[in-house]
RNA sequence: CGGGGCGUAGCGCAGUCUGGUAGCGCGUUCGGUUCGGGACCGAAAGGUCGGAGGUUCAAAUCCUCUCGCCCCGACCA
């Protein structure tokens, strides 16, 4: 592991924001690039279990508003691709393609899926021919490969894994309470499960999905205050069905084309909790999607008190590992997950150790606390959970440890919440604008626009800036006339504007 | 694809200009002393210097070609 003269290796987020999040993610031991893979990543274990974490929350989510698992090939026919002319536009220039295999040239190549509205088009085109096979409601959990110019650990690589959702609906307004339904199971697991605000908005029509109608999104600030874009439910109308030829009998006996979905978050998610919560001391994580939630560092000097120090952190492991912390209504049990920590290090170096790796509770457990029947606890980050080092009863903590960890993931939330509106602002002029924006610096504005992609554009190519969703009601200010920041057009309500990751 | 940078030990780098036995820090291994906020001492292992060709008595170093990666722009979950 780079050492740099013994200290933290992690660059502050005041020098370098781009380099200290790469920087935790490699002290973090989460992922490192696959170098001999041009623009791919390996996730490394501590990094994965982050993500079946996230798994294994969103697809209870899925299930619980009836949708179900299925599984569809990696490799997409190239004609397939190409059936919905927005859709090609979009992703053709990012394909990767085979054309040969067996040795042989294929006669038709197949490209890696970017997404798989097309081959799953296909498919329900076989599986529908009624009313009564509707709604139908489908998620893959797949990889998916894009061939991006420029990528960055977890937020853009060129192999991504991710879910993508698909759903068929035998009216219009069916399918779009669908898209509604699904970015809200977004919105709220990014707060509840991963303690990130999030904005809940829809797309302009220039950052729209390639071949939707209309893309609703989850907009969620860094600290940096740039928005990463953390999830999306598109509302495909009835293209991909004519595409595909999906078409089923109604009710009153006539054909018509099915109103389609798709939804998707990927491991991007784990780059925005990173961004989310860290610090200059490393990874900081909600102890929903913590892998370990306790580290144990037993303190000793001699083979004596190793044996009883060892002793009673197994205990100590044994009673928490036994706490169920699974959510209500979960699918799935989890508990308590305990690490004790019995390298041949100074406490010091295993203290930094697990502070780099964002394990919310550490405990220090040495001679003189099983004299006392106590432990020595220390929190992450300072919270109302807890600061500094606080010596407690076992018992006593053992009891409070559930509710510890409840408190430290809304306090977690809260400051999330807190940051992020410490960085939002309303800008009424060009120059405030341009002055907000100067060099690399963002945050989240909201603004008047004329609702033209004209001056959307103008804004981007001045700028950077990017409207990065026109707020769902409640989500933004209350909608009011006015301006144009750039244009100087009437405006219907304000847009949140911001530069994107 | 345009602009810039870099390939030397597991990681980070020096050495290249001016050719002459391949080095440093961290990490790793072994032994000992340490251990409630990043320990110290001693010993050791580890490299066909990205690849191919050329110049030379001699190439990490000079020349030609080539491959790859990173950063900055245009594209994006």
């Amino acid at each position: 592991m780079a050492d740099k003269g013994g200290k933290s290796a992690i660059t502050p987020r005041e020098q370098d924001y781009p380099q200290w999040y790469q920087d935790v993610i490699r002290e973090a031991d989460l992922a490192e690039p696959a170098k001999v893979v041009k623009g791919c990543m390996v996730i490394k274990p501590y990094g994965y279990a982050i993500w079946e974490k996230i798994q294994r929350n969103l697809d209870g989510r899925f299930k619980d508003t009836g949708h179900v698992n299925a599984y569809f090939p990696l490799l997409v026919p190239q004609s397939f691709i190409t059936k919905e002319a927005e859709h090609v536009e979009g992703f053709a220039p990012e394909l990767a393609v085979v054309t040969h295999a067996g040795g042989e040239q294929l006669e038709e190549p197949y490209v890696i899926r970017p997404t798989s509205e097309t081959i799953i088009g296909h498919f329900f085109a076989k599986w529908i021919s009624s009313h009564r096979d509707l709604p139908m409601l489908v998620n893959q959990w797949a990889n998916v490969m894009r061939w991006e110019l420029r990528t960055r650990m977890f937020l853009r690589t060129t192999e991504f894994l991710w879910q993508e959702g698909h759903t068929a609906h035998a009216s219009h307004a069916e399918a779009r309470e669908e898209v509604e339904r699904m970015l809200h199971v977004y919105g709220d697991f990014a707060r509840d499960v991963m303690a990130m605000p999030v904005i809940r908005g829809i797309k302009t029509d220039s950052e729209r999905f390639a071949g939707a109608v209309e893309t609703w999104c989850i907009e969620a600030m860094m600290q940096d205050g740039k928005a990463l874009q953390a999830g999306t439910s598109h509302d495909l109308g009835q293209n991909f069905g004519k595409a595909f030829d999906v078409k089923y009998q109604t009710e009153e006996g006539v054909l018509d084309y099915v109103w389609q979905t798709s939804w998707g978050v990927s491991t991007r998610l784990v780059g925005g909790v990173i961004m989310a919560h860290s610090d200059d001391g490393g990874l900081v994580l909600p102890p929903q999607l913590a892998p370990i939630h306790v580290a144990i560092i037993p303190i000793y000097k001699s083979d004596e008190q190793r044996e009883s120090v060892m002793a009673a952190a197994n205990a100590l492991k044994e009673r928490l590992s036994a706490i169920d912390i699974s959510p209500p209504r979960a699918r799935w049990r989890d508990f308590i997950t305990v690490e004790i920590d019995d390298r041949d290090l100074r406490p010091g170096a295993k203290f930094y150790h697990w502070e780099r790796r964002g394990v919310p509770i550490r405990i220090e457990l040495g001679p003189k606390d099983l004299e006392k029947g106590q432990v020595c606890v220390k929190m992450r980050i300072p919270t109302a959970a807890g600061e500094g080092k606080e010596f407690l009863a076992t018992d006593a903590f053992i009891d409070g440890v559930q509710a510890r960890l409840a408190t430290y993931q809304s306090e977690l939330l809260r400051l999330a919440q807190a940051r992020q509106e410490a960085k939002t602002i309303h800008l009424d002029t060009w120059d405030e604008f341009l002055k907000t924006f100067e060099g690399d610096s963002s945050l989240f504005a909201w603004c008047h626009w004329d609702g033209t992609a004209q001056t959307e554009a103008e804004i981007k190519a001045a700028t950077k800036v990017t409207i990065r969703c026109v707020p769902l009601p409640g989500q933004g200010p209350e909608p009011e006339p006015g301006v144009c920041i750039k244009s100087g057009k009437p405006s219907k309500q304000r847009v949140l504007m911001a530069k994107a990751y």
